[in-house]
DNA sequence: CGCTGTGTTGAGGAAGATCAAGCGCCGTGG
DNA sequence: CCACGGCGCTTGATCTTCCTCAACACAGCG
């Protein structure tokens, strides 16, 4: 059954599933896991600092009649409740997309902090531009061009691959689109010969194209 | 005639034309007034601190084909070239949306940059959910939402009125909407007695309403 | 072996876009 | 002083994109 009510007491991890959770849980002494669609953080309760260690999540907002955003996709090593849902009172939730492991941040000096930060507000931005002034196609265009490049800096992507564990209705929660047309979308994509799905394995057929159609802009590197 | 190129090189003021201008100008030497629509920063180009002193600017994006998305709107005492374009190379253009003043930022403390980049984050989220997930007709009350309260905090907002100087173009650039579909949708919300436009003046006849059906959250106070 | 979650498909509908025209206002120049 | 032109607002007609509702197929899993 999914959890769908958020875990209040997740177990500590004391035996890790794979390589990456296995060293994660070795570096650091804290160490959570949480399964995929349990809350992380609740928007309006205090949170602290840490980092995700594996798996992917989310930063949402709900709507009172139920819509949800997804605001930002974490992945991998990425900082938890230093900004997105920054400071005490969380300003959005944080969901886990996939079965994910969440550590303690650590010592965070100010060089890493900033580049966070710089980080997140270019995702959003991207976020802003993609959602507002452009239309399915571009979306998805462009946000697989966004998640292939962070996913290669973390070395979990190669020039036109990548694996990519979200929901087509997690998908149109973070395009501001229903599912239903991410699904059509996807198909119209694959019969032009721009990408290719199998599984959750997501092949960049024509990267160029890609990133061209969507009006990708690179990560500034900091 | 309207400046549609940037201006390259704007004129030092040394009179000023209004109060506000003028206490801007005698603060700090180095202040530069800009048209409505002349570009205060282009993306990719170098940046440095500073400090709108009077007039609204926009932080902005183009796409190649023209479409145009405001990622975030910055009102008199908002700084820029911090964050939404921050760093170097600036990673949006800044747009004046009305005549506007620019001085030079000065030292900012560690204290008055984080809730800077606070308020920016959280921004820039409402913006994403806004955009995302409403319709035409909350996106508007949302957005007057916000704007009524950004503006209160710096005293040209009284409890449900406030002046909002920007055409229904760019109130359609900055909500994902186009022009003709804001002058329609604020047409049906002053026939439900929710708003009123006279000029550039907004009055709010229910501002609870306006605000429980935009679903907005009060800025977080840090 | 049934259940639940995810992906797929179809039919119909609604929100918003597009295209086009006209109007009022205001600053500018003859 | 008045005519002109540009900009922003308004309105109508039509079209497209995307949504809604519904059903079903398929796979994984308890």
């Amino acid at each position: 059954m999914p959890e769908l009510t958020p875990s209040l007491a997740p177990a500590l991890v004391y035996q890790a599933r794979r390589a990456d959770e296995l060293i994660a849980g070795l570096s650091t002494p804290f160490c959570r896991t949480y399964h995929a669609n349990s809350m992380l953080v609740r928007e309006g309760e205090p949170t602290s600092p840490r980092r995700l260690a594996s798996g992917w999540a989310g930063a949402a907002r709900y709507l009172v009649d139920g819509r949800r955003q997804i605001i930002h996709v974490l992945l991998p090593k990425d900082l938890i409740g230093i900004d997105p849902a920054g400071s005490d009172p969380a300003r959005a939730s944080i969901l886990a997309l996939t079965k994910a492991s969440v550590t303690m941040a650590g010592a965070i000096g100010d060089q890493e902090r900033q580049s966070h930060v710089n980080r997140t507000i270019w995702c959003m931005q991207n976020q802003i531009c993609r959602i507002g002034r452009q239309s399915a196609y571009e979306r998805i265009a462009n946000l697989f061009a966004e998640l292939r490049e962070r996913l290669a800096l973390i070395g979990q992507a190669s020039a036109d691959t990548f694996e990519m564990p979200l929901t087509q209705d997690v998908l149109g929660d973070t395009l501001g689109l229903t599912s239903v047309h991410v699904n059509r979308t996807l198909q119209q994509m694959r019969r032009d010969g721009l990408i290719r799905l199998s599984g959750r394995i997501v092949t960049l057929l024509d990267r160029p194209a890609v990133e061209r159609i969507g009006e990708y802009r690179p990560l500034p590197r900091d």
